[in-house]
DNA sequence: ATTTCTGTTCGCAAATATACGAATAACTCC
DNA sequence: GGAGTTATTCGTATATTTGCGAACAGAAAT
């Protein structure tokens, strides 16, 4: 039991954008919203077998990450994701496993 | 509430492995061992500010996910990346993130 | 055999996450 | 002002996660 330290703000960042992607829920949104550009709730919640207010919670979820984004277009809501954080992640993924090439 | 199909395995899985990074703590395991190669449990320990049980918690979700293995050395265990899976769950990833080159 | 070193499992507590339906809000159309 | 549409928040229940120290287990050394 030495000096500890604490974490990084990257690696504290890196671990909140993986438990946002952390659930079946949450990657069928994220691919949904990827290959059409934008979606409405109403779309995802009838492909995603999952309650509305349960894909709400998942919804927010993702955009408290940062990853997404929603804007109301009455009477329906759009969700977007957030292009720039989006791309952000990647990097910072690509960069942990990217670290592997060492030893043989 | 049309047909609604439920996840592929892809994306559970997908989901499994981000869950799995989905803490600061196993983020910095994740790391420690690309760093340098493998490590023991004690050495984390060292740096890795939580108590040893919590540590065999962490590092056990990360077995479970298939990322890490253990092997026995007594009287320490040593741990080391799944350099197969790891190269896996890499390209999953990628694979995500590159879904965004679209419209623009 | 018991002491010593290691790491895991157990037992427990507290906090979070997941899920649903009902209630609510916000906006449009009659 | 209702009636209809859509999505969020509320209330609740259950399950999982996270964390710790104490107890335990395996192997080596005294």
């Amino acid at each position: 039991m030495t000096v500890k330290k604490s974490y990084t703000s990257e690696q504290k960042r890196l671990a909140r954008l993986a438990k946002a992607l952390g659930h079946p829920v949450r990657i069928a949104i994220i691919e949904m919203l990827l290959s059409q550009s934008c979606c409405y709730h109403g779309d995802m919640s009838e492909v995603i077998p999952v309650a509305k207010s349960t894909l709400s919670q998942h919804l927010n979820e993702l955009k408290d990450a940062g990853i997404i984004q929603g804007t109301i277009t009455p009477p329906t809501v759009k969700y977007c994701i957030n292009r720039e954080h989006w791309a952000e992640a990647g990097e910072m993924f690509e960069k942990l496993f990217n670290k592997n090439v060492r030893y043989e």
